[in-house]
DNA sequence: TGTTGAAATGACAATTCTTTTACAAAACAG
DNA sequence: CTGTTTTGTAAAAGAATTGTCATTTCAACA
């Protein structure tokens, strides 16, 4: 294994002040750094370049912070994200955990305390990836049933009484979106910002044509959905026991 | 794995009223908690005990907090240890985060939060603890089936219908990697990463070309894959019985 | 050196997945 | 009812991934 490389840290980050100041401090650390100032941009530095952590800045123009988070979340479980966010109240905090962040500090920050925490970060996942192999990522809990369907997340394939399906990548986020906020109906725009990365207001039928593939993979009656149900106006809601 | 167990959490503090109320809290979400009111108390339960995590007050009386630190690090590097602190001077935080601590937070605290920065520092902890060797198939028999081929890997040779083969190191590498995740898929990215000792991102053809060769040598029709199948934008599956 | 064979690369074709387009059907408001 | 908006569906167009082959690189070896 090369654990000499330098570890990579992805900045996502608007305020070129901040993340310059940071970006300088981490590189003296001898980190390798990247910037991206905007939540688009963001999405695409992690996926290319894949960061061993990631600095996100919860108050972004355009996508906002959280809709990063869940976005990289649907696809690593694992990657150590640290938010940076301005406001300081419980209740971001909280919202800000829920969805796997791992660490969480208000600006205005103690610089030293970033780097420390930074640092722990880091060592924490060395080991994880160490000790463990690169696969056991995905083998946690992956299996998981609704009606008379099953789902294997780590091998993307998925039992229904139609017989086996082979999932595709799209088809996998999107069911994952779905099943992590069961029961609450969600817009085209969030799924299509989610699951897809999208900028806000595009309009398509894309969508709805997952959905009707969903449908026909997983519902008894296609025609008469009781586990993807549409609410009219507002979106799609997905229920595991109607 | 015993995943299943509580998991066991130290909590070192002297304020009873903090410690029951903390306790009461965690043992709500399922975790087995014990309270030691003192220096010397905590040290002998985390002996006794092996705590999964562990709480400390920096301001403790007798022998204080720091101390119980130091002496924990000396002997276990990984436990995942929570600071609690009245004092929030920054001094203090850093103080703290050099001798491996793995969180730290000011009294007054956030009870939300508290629980769930220990939810996430006990994910990585199981996380880094997970076993499994990518190259588990070293070991013991060397020698293996599937389909109608069989395959030996002491000497590298191989028998398909197509008659004997003598394989080359790489393809041995993939091999072992496959066989050794049957039924998982594997990313081109995986693939390069492990088996060659690629960085991240190079984007070839090579893995491919290796995909060719070894359905050329075991499977009956190389067009229908049974054994080596292709899964689109997810990877390679190796599949022993179809 | 030149030969050899494995390993890697790059171009292009074949295949599969995704998105768009277009329109029908359904739900809703008045 | 009737016009408008939203949702469902199929099929065509567009992208992206994968399969294959010819070619180049590289290192071992005579």
């Amino acid at each position: 294994m090369k654990s000499n490389d330098r570890k990579r840290i992805l900045l996502i980050e608007d305020d070129a002040h901040i993340s310059e100041g940071i970006a300088l401090n981490l590189e003296l650390e001898g980190y390798e750094v990247k910037i991206a100032g905007n939540g688009i941009e963001g999405l695409k530095l992690w996926k290319e370049w894949c960061p061993h952590l990631l600095i996100l800045d919860l108050m972004l123009p355009g996508m906002d912070g959280m809709q990063i988070l869940k976005n990289i979340r649907l696809e690593d479980e694992r990657l150590p994200i640290l938010i940076l966010s301005a406001k300081g109240d419980p209740a971001d905090k909280i919202e800000g955990f829920v969805d796997g962040v791992d660490d969480y500090m208000t600006k205005p920050f103690n610089l030293e305390e970033l780097l420390l925490r930074i640092k722990r970060l880091l060592l924490r996942d060395q080991w994880s990836q160490e000790q463990g192999n690169p696969f056991a990522a995905d083998e946690g809990e992956t299996l998981y049933r609704f009606g008379a369907n099953e789902i294997d997340f780590s091998t993307g394939q998925a039992r229904s009484r139609n017989g086996e399906i082979e999932l595709t990548e799209q088809e996998i986020k999107l069911l994952k979106l779905f099943i992590t906020h069961e029961g609450k109906p969600l817009s085209r725009n969030k799924l299509l910002e989610i699951g897809w990365g999208y900028s806000k207001g595009t309009s398509t039928r894309t969508v709805d044509n997952y959905i009707v593939r969903l449908r026909k993979y997983f519902e008894e009656n296609p025609k008469e959905p009781e586990h993807f149900k549409s609410r009219r106006s507002l979106g799609y809601v997905f229920t595991a026991d109607p």
